[in-house]
Formats: structure tokens, C-alpha cells, sequence
DNA sequence: GTGAAAGCGCTAACAT
DNA sequence: ATGTTAGCGCTTTCAC
């Protein structure tokens, strides 16, 4: 019932060698009439090649592997997309694997994508890393995507947290705040560090003395952000905005002066980082850093498959930056207050509905 | 380099076909002990089944492909987790294409998908269907997930909307609402004619009739909530609960309220659609039908696997139930305000960090 | 420029 | 209970 090259070699008579030749238009000199006649017959028969015979035979399965902490967590799925656009232009296809934090979990999977003979792994957010696993992944090309605690080793594609951070607080600056506070997040990820770093590099840029009184610890939770900023307000000299580590801790923050009597931007300022969905959906808007996640999916895929073809061999670690995107609540008015549409519609969508019952 | 099962046999000083069924652990009688000799030289070796050349074979990949609008729509991973969980247990892995709501992108992707010989395909939200594509489906198993503008056809796994709307409404009720307004969404869309539906029979199961007054069209965007609630309130008769046919329009219901200086529940209780993540970080968090993704991705995968097995031909479409969640807005305190903590962390994080630098 | 034939690594029918 | 062998569909030498 399925085609195989053989019925299109004998549709056009030819052999089957040069049927495949024909076919993968290989530089092999040949015919074109010959060449015309198996394409017209591969199409005439609707041909389509087998590609597990293909791997068997070439030894590359256009597949690689995409090891993730876990689908569900919300910077995964842009990274995820940025990955497929990229290697979808070279033919590739993806296999992602949740692992859940778990070594065990994440071991078995480098194992099932080994033996399906995947070409590469992009290891997205896997902060475990054993010496079992690190040999699992020996020979084969690999790139780790984001992190959480290491510090960016070669391979490894990061999104640039410190000239983000810088970006928002320099935004700050620019609209007159002098004081401005930080509310950091959980104690030794990457990203806590490198955007305090960021907040404190962009203040001594401008020759303003940081004031450790104005940065208070948050662990990402919205909760965590609510009773930073109630702690803040209660100083006796004030902060007039606040730079909150995320963007959860953000809206925690917002809900906190809200409370007080404040409205957010008119008597305190707020930036968040991450640019999550509901950061265009709340009110105010919150004016963010975004996570390059789809252009870091990308940069990993495009130095993965030049490992792969043998173009590169290790890559430095690549540094992606992120854009300010300016809302509501840093005071920067847009004019009337407007709602942003659901993001996954914005560019993407083009609803060609041909039904068929 | 890499260990091929020849080189396990050789080691077990057995033949290619011993090895095999010994890993295999086929029904074919054999030996225990040279059963254990060729486990031990397969473990000795680091032996792994090259699944391509198994799959040649076999005529079976283990894999399925899911086709996507776009991994970045809000319902697209977690009905993928709910797939990929349930596919796991059984050895399969998924190939994920985003089609971006485009027919022929669609085609294409089915296309790759047959031609990498996968077992079979689920179609997630993907309300386009030509012929063409029809008959690339054709012969290979297949299950419809969600959908759009369909009726729920053979095949298909869809969320029970009229049963989760009533559930909605059945709540308001029971907090002593009697004028509960709705907020529909698109037109045509299957969500929105079910979620009126169960509207609408709720308030007739309780004997009320219906106020076509209180019902206002909406577009599932934030915006459309917020100006329909700001009718709703100028009515000579408001009504003292809304429910909104989405979260989004939910929070626009919210922001409507506040700002005519109501509290939301006090002054006007709200219930939303889907459950969506900013739902438990949004004050008032939103009371709302959670939209079981997971668990319509688990049973697609099942009812799939069951039809790759021959099992089964063809399922009647399967309606999931989604539970009602109890937030806030809705007018039954749970104590103390409290944020939810950020939903991917919820039961699956259990961070086994074992570093090596 | 084209064809014949080997072989990728595995499973399964067939022999012993 | 174990071994021998054919062959899945394709690419790619090697011969002509």
C-alpha cells in the first residue's frame, strides 16, 4: 500500500539508484529527462520517502532532542517555538522530553533520545547535571538553554539579565526617580544576581549611591513582591519606584501601594522583568523586561545544527538581550488605558477556515 | 563506537537472535540463564536498541505526532503534557508541529508526520480541514482534540462546556443570586454556544427566566469584559453577578466594577472560564471552570493508543468535565488573602539539584 | 549517465 | 532452546 522508491523507479523506468538520485537532486551529474520523469512519477504517485530508512541508511534522523524541566512552566513554550521555527528550516524535527526537575527523570531521557538516534539535545532550564548524565551526553552535540543556578558555561545560551536590569532601571532614571528600590528574587539564581548587578551598576552609573534599605528580598511569588513594597512605604524616606525582580513580584508590588491608598504609576513607579502574558493584561499594565525565550530557542537551535554539520565545535557562551517593553505602571502614559490582545494571536494567527463537514 | 546488539551476543557468546529475544523478553521460551548472560552483557556494554533500525523492522516508530495551532496558545501545553504523560508510560515519544492556523502549513505537517512513519496523530485545536488533508489522514489512526467551529465529530476528545457553565451558574445560585448576567464570547465558536447553553438551562433547572438584558456579547479579550460590565451596571435592574465566558473578560468584568468604585464580590460576584494561571495572581483572584486540558490530553492519547493497537476503530466523541474552582471574586471568603504560587511548581517541582561543575 | 549490489541494525520466520 | 537467514527502504560505493 505505501509507495516505495522502488515503484517510482519502476513507474519511470529506472533504477532505484537513480531514482534516489533523482530525487535528493545530488550533485551526480545525470539526465535531466531522466530526472523529470522520476519526479513525475514520484509525483504521480504521491511518493513520499520513507525516513526511518533514510536514518537507518545515512545515519541522521533531522531530530533532535529537547530536554525541559517541564512544558507547564511559562518561559518554556516561547523557548520551545524559537527552537522548532528555526530548525524547521533545515527539515528537523523536535522531540521534548519533561523531565520535572529530576535527575533521574532527566537521565532516562537523554537515554530514550540516544537511542532513537536523535542528531543533537538542547537542554532547556536542567540546573542538575551528574557526572552519569554528563557522559551520557559525551559525543553527542548539545547546547544548554537558560539556567538557574550555573554560571553560563560554554554551550550555553542565557538570556543577558544584567543589561535588561539595566534597561529598566535607566528607564526609571530617565523619568526623574532617584529613589529606587529592588526586590530581589530567590537567593542564588542567575537571575537574581545578574539583575541586581544590573540595578546596582545602572545606579552607580548615574553617581547615585545605592541605599541597601531600598533592596529587599522576594522569592517570585506575587506575595513576596506585596510585602516588599508594604515594608518600603513604611520608610521613612520612601522609595518613589521600585524595580521588582519579576514580574509576579511586580503586580504583588502594585497590589501593596494599591492598598495603601497609592496608584500605581502617579505615586510610585513600578517595573517588572519577564514580560509574562497577564503583564499586558492587568491594570496597570506592567512595563517590563522581556525574556528573549523565543530568540534564545533560536541562537541554541542555530548553534546546535552547526555542531551538528560539523561547522563548530563548542561555542562561548551567548549572552541574548531582552527589550524594555513600557506600559502603565512606570508612568509613561500610552493614552486612554487599552487591554492587549491574547499574545499567541498577535502575530501568528491567519484563520483560513476551509470547513469540511 | 557505538554498541550494537552483535556485540552483546558476541560477549554472551550467543546469537544475534538469543540476544534479541532475551531483551526483548519475548514470550519465546528460552533459557534463563543465557537469558541473564546476555542482560549482564548488554549492562556491561551500555547497550542500547538503535531504535531506528528497530522501527524499520517493526513498521512501528513508538512515536505520535501532535499537531498544533501554536505551543504557544494558553491551552496547547498543557493538553501536550496530558498527551505526552500518558503516551510515556508506554514507551512513545510525540513530534510536536505548529501549524499557526494555516491549511496549508497543516498539510505539510501531516505530511512530515506520515513520511516519518509516526503511529499516529493527534490533532490539537486545528479547526481547518480540506480534503487534501483528509486524505493524508487517512488509513492512520487519529484523534481530534478541543476545537473551535466544529461540532464534536467521531474521534474527538472535547471539553464539556455546558456541564462546566452550569456549574458556574449552579454556584451563584446557591450564594443567593437571582439576576446573573453573561458575557458571551465569539460567535460560532463551540465554547461560546455551549457556555450559553448552560447558562441558560442552569437559570431554567432554578425556575428563573431568562433576562435577555443581562446577556451581552463580548470577544474573549479582556476589553470586551470591561465594557460589558459598565452596561450592565448602568441597567435600571443591574445584575449582582456576572459570569464571564472567559477569565479574560472575567478580569475586564473585575476592572469595571472597581472602577464605578464597587468591590468586587461584595458589591458584584464574578466568575470566570478556563482557569487560567493569572486567575489564582489577580486580586480578587477569579472563581472559575477550569478548561481540564491534561486530562483531555491523556484521554486522546489513550483512546489514540488504543486505536494504534487495534483495539479500536473509531471512539464516539468524549466530553471532558472540568471542576469548578473557588477563588475570591465570587463572594466565599477563604480567609485571609493569599496568592497562588506559580502553577508549574505546583506538584511536579522537586528540585534533586546535584551540581557538578 | 546509469545500474547492480552491499549494508545500515534490528526482528521474526524458519530451521535445527 | 538456540541459530541461521531474509529483509524492512533507503543511500552509496563501485562497476560499466
Amino acid at each position: 500500500m505505501p509507495v516505495r522508491l522502488t515503484d517510482v523507479a519502476d513507474l519511470a523506468g529506472v533504477s532505484l539508484s537513480t531514482a534516489s538520485r533523482a530525487l535528493n537532486d545530488s550533485d551526480h551529474p545525470m539526465n535531466d529527462q531522466t530526472r523529470q520523469a522520476v519526479l513525475a512519477a514520484a509525483k504521480q504517485l504521491g511518493y513520499g520517502p520513507n525516513i526511518v530508512a533514510r536514518s537507518l541508511r545515512t545515519e541522521r534522523t533531522l531530530t533532535v532532542g529537547i530536554v525541559v524541566e517541564n512544558i507547564l512552566s511559562p518561559f518554556i513554550p516561547p523557548i520551545i517555538r524559537g527552537i522548532q521555527d528555526s530548525i524547521d528550516e533545515h527539515g528537523y524535527v523536535s522531540i521534548i522530553m519533561n523531565v520535572d526537575w529530576d535527575a533521574e527523570n532527566e537521565l532516562r531521557a537523554i537515554k530514550t533520545l540516544n537511542n532513537r538516534q536523535i542528531d543533537g539535545i538542547i537542554l532547556v532550564e536542567s540546573c542538575i547535571r551528574n557526572s552519569e548524565e554528563v557522559a551520557e551526553l559525551k559525543d553527542k552535540p548539545h547546547v544548554f538553554v537558560h539556567r538557574l543556578f550555573d554560571v553560563p558555561s560554554p554551550g550555553s545560551v542565557v538570556p543577558d539579565d544584567h543589561h535588561g536590569a539595566k534597561l529598566a532601571v535607566n528607564h526609571l532614571l530617565k523619568l526623574g526617580h532617584r529613589r529606587i528600590a529592588f526586590i530581589n528574587g530567590l537567593e542564588n539564581w542567575a537571575a537574581t544576581i545578574d539583575r541586581l548587578k544590573g540595578y546596582n551598576d545602572a545606579l552607580a552609573d548615574a553617581d547615585l549611591n545605592a541605599d541597601s534599605t531600598l533592596i529587599k528580598d522576594g522569592d517570585w511569588n506575587v506575595q513576596s513582591g506585596y510585602r516588599a513594597v508594604k515594608e518600603l512605604l513604611s520608610l521613612a524616606e520612601p522609595p518613589t519606584a521600585v524595580f521588582a525582580g519579576n514580574d509576579l513580584m511586580a503586580l504583588g508590588a502594585i497590589y501593596a501601594a494599591q492598598e495603601l491608598g497609592m496608584q500605581v504609576p502617579r505615586d510610585l513607579a513600578v517595573v517588572g522583568y519577564d514580560d509574562r502574558d497577564f503583564a499586558g493584561f492587568v491594570r496597570p499594565s506592567i512595563t517590563t523586561v522581556q525574556m528573549p525565550c523565543e530568540e534564545m530557542g533560536r541562537k541554541s537551535a542555530e548553534i546546535l545544527l552547526s555542531i551538528v554539520n560539523g561547522q563548530m565545535t563548542q561555542s562561548e557562551a551567548l549572552f541574548v538581550p531582552g527589550q524594555l517593553i513600557v506600559r502603565e505602571s512606570c508612568g509613561v502614559s500610552k493614552g486612554p488605558w487599552e487591554f492587549e490582545p491574547e499574545r499567541a494571536s498577535l502575530t501568528r494567527q491567519k484563520r483560513t477556515s476551509v470547513r469540511i463537514q
